[in-house]
DNA sequence: GTCTATAGAGGGATAGAC
DNA sequence: GTCTATCCCTCTATAGAC
């Protein structure tokens, strides 16, 4: 495990949680030893405990982040009432994209911890009927293409966020690199909207 | 932890197999406790070291039964000649989605065991270049976009994939239960695939 | 605040009776 | 083959010195 690259001005806090959120993101709860996150921050084990009292409270922390940004920026976009459709599915891709380019293992992590804690998504939302709300869905109902708004959901997302989950086993199925995989992963974001609107003609 | 049902006439050694193949896809390597899995399966927890020496060892059992179910069913479809390119994409959908439904935990598990053992999938591959070589791929290829056959490969997957891995967050942000959710998976049958002939003319 | 040392619980694996 | 009892290591968390 090795040490987390920190500025030298971090406290001995957000050094810890700034290790914490790289192992739990990592390996998810169960497979993340508080040693590994204390070696990982450059400091002693009683230090995380001292700081946070436990390995849940501190997780609870790393998951509440993450949530965040994991939804945060969405909330905007789709609630834009002066952006058209295409617009919006432009902005979703290239934002996420850039956000899973830098945080790869956001998706895993995210997914992951929600199956254990379904409710936890509801308290990191901003409020109810958060997605059916939005001008997004509803600039999606008016196309009265006579299908689910979140039919065509599921895939946009599906088309952004699988590759990044997929990473491991592609990359070694087609021999592709991390150069080349990014590369790709910038292409689809050109590709995808593409895409949507030609998904929209159709349905 | 509840008793795994099981047929009467399977051996202790079959029982705790599907009672491994249970807890572990639903929780994983590192958050499965081999006493979760003698419950589960109605015997001594002995019994597990007793037929399959490890807990490791069973894990690695268990995955290799599920990356041939995970992947094994698409080498007759990818590699059929006679098949065209739209109904080998429908008979993909329409493979995966009823695999899926049957195993909804199968997608996460072998994402998250393909991070921490990526050569594994490999071995599970029947052949190097396995995609590569493909009919499939070579069709793809041959439609003349001037695109990365493994661009359309990640988004038809994602397309298809990807509900399942978001399943509990997109229950818990959109009000669905298990039929409502049901349902939509069945419909995706036949709208992926319009999807993807509406991607292919665009592209 | 930061360390060393250790308590205490949990969980994988085994010995040995039946 | 199947059970009970238990070993022993690993890991979280804390006590207490500095």
């Amino acid at each position: 495990m090795k040490k987390v690259t920190t500025e030298p001005t971090q406290s001995t806090e957000e050094r810890i949680m700034a290790a914490g959120r790289e192992v739990f993101t990592k390996k998810g709860f169960a497979a993340t030893r508080t040693r590994d996150i204390a070696e990982a921050a450059g400091i002693n084990l009683a230090l995380l405990n001292y700081y946070f009292r436990s390995k849940k409270k501190l997780f609870d922390l790393v998951m509440i982040g993450k949530l965040q940004s994991f939804f945060g920026f969405i909330g905007p976009i789709i609630y834009n009432d002066k952006t058209s459709l295409e617009t919006k599915i432009e902005m979703i891709v290239s934002s996420y994209t850039s956000l899973l380019m830098e945080n790869p293992d956001l998706p895993y992590f995210i997914l992951g911890e929600a199956r254990n804690n379904p409710e936890l998504m509801l308290n990191a939302m901003p409020k109810k009927d958060f997605l059916k709300k939005s001008a997004f869905i509803r600039q999606l109902a008016n196309k009265k293409t006579g299908q689910d708004p979140y039919q065509f959901l599921l895939s946009i997302l599906g088309m952004i966020i699988f590759p990044f989950l997929m990473k491991p086993i592609f990359k070694t199925l087609t021999n592709t690199n991390d150069a080349k995989f990014k590369q790709m992963m910038i292409q689809r974001v050109k590709l995808i909207p593409n895409w949507c609107k030609a998904m929209l003609r159709a349905s």
